[in-house]
DNA sequence: CAGTGAGCGAGCTTCCGCTTGACTT
């Protein structure tokens, strides 16, 4: 009976299913859990000497599944590796087919021993068509992609075994961690750190006009009922002139516009006076229909960034939940970077969206997306929901089920849905207000001509969109009332969650199943913090970024992994050979290293406070340990003295005893509000929207 | 599924990527 190795058990289950509807259930299905044999923990494990050979172990936790697995591969002759089919998946297949001894070891070269009982099939979508076409023709062990992986693994090794230690000399810190993927993370927050405080802030004005149509009802953008009659444009230019100016500045990890007047403080009096004085005329009115396309589905990333936009999840959370509704059957698998449907859905789709909202709203030709990125590997589907059901996840009887899976369910249905509408169709009114003195106002709105996918995606915007303008050119318009408004230019915003692993997807540093987890790390590391949702870097995070990239200058660098990747393939292509590739790297590598540990000096990160040493007198300190922040004395060893970093929320008093409200975590690490004065006082708070409206500690209520 | 408070830190750490179940109530 033949043995069919798979990753997941939930692919293992859809596997047995499909063949015992085929009547093939003579097949075993294994799932490994993932990776089952790797670089052991608690050493380099790499031969320099002998081409980088790796001395891979079973991992730990591992070996009940290696024992079953042995167990099962004596019980069965035939031995069909069915995992992923990119780099990873080939990967596991081989360690797997090695340890049911398969394979013959000779590094670099391996080979398959027995090709007859040993065969590989592919497929990127789990159907019982799929199955049975890859099961008819088998293929081999693709030795070059296994290749490819272990370059990946033990470059990615290498950086980071290597790296780490340096900082632990450079920084007298014994926990500290860089990594390929990690520091380049941490590097994006801390340039953008870097480039807002550079900004220079300017104050500029912005004059809005808000004119009036005796004769007839115009609209305004974004119009509610009582100001309908009024149209609301924004003073551009004069005699040609225009008062806005562009900037582009090129930033780290691409680049940032924005925009000012030149109108001044000064100005805006006189100017306010002369254009009300004025008399104006509708110019160069302009209508424009365009198509607007549904977003692609939703990949691991796309998922996660919506989630946070939509409900301010964390991408741990987002994956989490998504974990849930897979095992439950109701999703994807929800680690892919493919924007792959199977035919299936679409054609299921097709139906439901006749059902529901008429054939208007189908499409003839199912609609594809292209992947944007090169280095997408595209194991597996996109995140879609197995049945065509919108309440699928509302009438789940599990208790476990709460209102978060049912909102991610809801944005993950509509979004795979909306794939397979029709486009929606919006006209664009584009027009000018020009006055006989020569000043001219502009403005634009939209009206939703056909809403197509946005009746599903973004009803709110067809509501808001659905009223046509009512002015032509030539119409006269007076000038009811003028808006001026100060205004600030601001620096590029720092990273959120959703910012941070887009531009990480971006550029191809980490994958799928490793987002949430580099996110995790840089802040438990405390390289970075979350200010309010967006990332700042703490003084660890920003001296770790900096002495890495001045002395890596390669590595930190945001195209490092595209162009590894570039590389990767061509191993996998069999036109470059992967120690080659090792050495290449490693040899200049080496030389940085040299180089570097000859520095002998050590970056200090502790910062003095204001505030004394209760014992000594001596300034105490902020400190960086694996834990988080802490204060101690400045003159340790000599004085021991440290307590806790307390994070105070400023103008906020506890209701029950009028003491300051604190940030504080539970034993799991989530954030909670509490009084200063506990265990005296045990006020606490969930959230923010909770303490929002506490007083301010000099200022008790009355009442 | 939610889950609400120590005191530690300054000797054996650290990578990336693939998976799921893992605490306790």
């Amino acid at each position: 009976m033949p043995l069919i190795i798979v990753e997941s058990p939930t692919k293992a289950r859809t596997f047995n299913r499909i063949l015992k509807i085929a009547n093939k259930d003579d097949y075993y299905v294994f799932a490994t859990m993932g990776h089952i044999r790797d670089l052991p923990g608690n050493e380099m494990a790499i031969d320099f000497k002998n081409k980088f050979k790796p001395s891979y172990q079973i991992i730990a936790k591992k070996k009940k599944v290696v024992t079953e697995l042995k167990k099962l591969g004596k019980e069965n002759k035939e031995i069909i590796l069915a995992t992923d089919p990119d780099r990873e998946g080939e990967s596991i297949a081989y360690h797997a087919a090695f340890l049911l001894g398969l394979i013959k070891e000779n590094w670099p070269e391996s080979s398959v021993k027995d090709g007859k009982n040993l065969k590989r099939i592919v497929f990127h979508e789990i159907t019982a068509r799929a199955l049975s076409e890859a099961l008819e023709k088998p293929e081999t062990l693709r030795l070059n992609l296994v290749n490819a992986q272990q370059a990946r693994r033990i470059l990615d090794r290498v950086v980071g075994y290597e790296l780490s230690p340096l900082l632990w000399k450079k920084m007298g810190k014994n926990w500290l961690s860089a990594g390929r993927v990690q520091s380049v993370a941490l590097r994006i927050i801390v340039e953008r750190e870097k480039e807002i405080r550079k900004f220079k802030v300017e104050n500029y004005f912005q004059i809005f006009g808000k004119f009036v149509n005796a004769k007839q009802k115009a609209r305004l953008p974004h119009a509610t009922p009582e100001v309908e009659k009024m149209v609301k444009a924004k003073l551009t230019s004069k005699n040609g002139e225009p008062y806005e100016q562009k900037f582009t500045l090129k930033l780290f990890a691409g680049e940032y516009q924005y925009a000012k007047t030149t109108i001044t403080s000064v100005q805006v009096k006189s100017l306010e006076k002369e254009l009300l004085a004025d008399t104006y005329e509708v110019v160069d009115l302009k209508e424009n229909i365009v198509s607007r396309f549904p977003p692609p589905p939703h990949t691991t990333s796309l998922l996660a960034q919506d989630a946070f936009y939509r409900y301010g999840y964390s991408s741990k959370m987002t994956m989490r939940l998504a974990q849930d509704l897979y095992e439950r059957g109701l999703i994807t698998y929800h680690r892919t970077d493919s924007f792959n449907l199977s035919t299936q859905f679409v054609f299921k789709a097709k139906d439901y969206i006749e059902k529901e909202f008429g054939k208007k709203y189908s499409l003839e030709k199912p609609r594809g997306y292209k992947t944007r990125s090169k280095l997408a590997q595209e194991a597996h589907e996109a995140i879609r929901p197995t049945k065509l059901d919108a309440k699928a996840a509302e009438k789940s009887e599990d208790k476990r089920i709460t209102i978060n899976h049912k909102r991610l369910y809801s944005l993950i249905f509509n979004r795979a849905v909306a794939t397979q509408m029709k486009e929606a169709s919006i006209k664009n009114f584009t027009f000018s207000i020009a006055g006989k003195k020569g000043y001219v106002f502009e403005s634009e709105l939209q009206q939703v001509v056909f809403d197509g996918f946005l009746r599903l995606l973004n009803p709110k915007f067809v509501e808001n969109n659905s009223v046509p303008l009512n002015l032509k050119s030539g119409d006269q318009l007076e000038l009811d009332e003028l808006e001026s408004l100060e205004s600030q230019t601001k620096p590029p915003p720092r990273y959120n969650e959703a910012s941070l692993i887009k531009i990480l997807e971006e550029k191809g540093i980490g994958r799928p199943s490793t987002y949430a987890p580099i996110i995790s790390l840089i802040q438990v590391k405390n390289y970075v913090e979350k200010d309010f949702r967006y990332f700042a870097p703490t003084k660890l995070g920003e001296a770790i970024s900096d002495y890495l990239a001045g002395s890596f200058a390669d590595i930190l660098n945001l195209d490092f992994t595209a162009k590894m990747e570039e590389n990767l393939d061509n191993v996998a292509e069999d036109k470059l050979n992967f120690i080659n590739l090792l050495e290449e790297f490693n040899t200049p590598f080496q030389k940085e290293l040299k180089e570097s540990k000859q520095d002998k000096s050590v970056i200090d990160v502790e910062e003095e406070i204001k505030e004394k040493c209760p014992r000594c007198g001596s300034p105490l300190t902020v400190r960086f340990s694996r834990f988080g922040k802490f204060l101690a004395c400045s003159s340790y060893p000599k004085c021991k003295f440290t307590k806790p970093f307390l994070r105070f929320i400023a103008g906020k008093a506890c209701p029950k005893d009028g003491g300051k409200i604190l940030v504080r975590f539970t034993k799991s690490r989530k954030k909670f509000y509490g009084c200063e004065n506990y265990p005296k006082c045990d006020y606490s708070a969930w959230k923010w929207s909770e303490i929002k409206n506490l007083q301010s500690p000099s200022n008790p209520s009355s009442p």
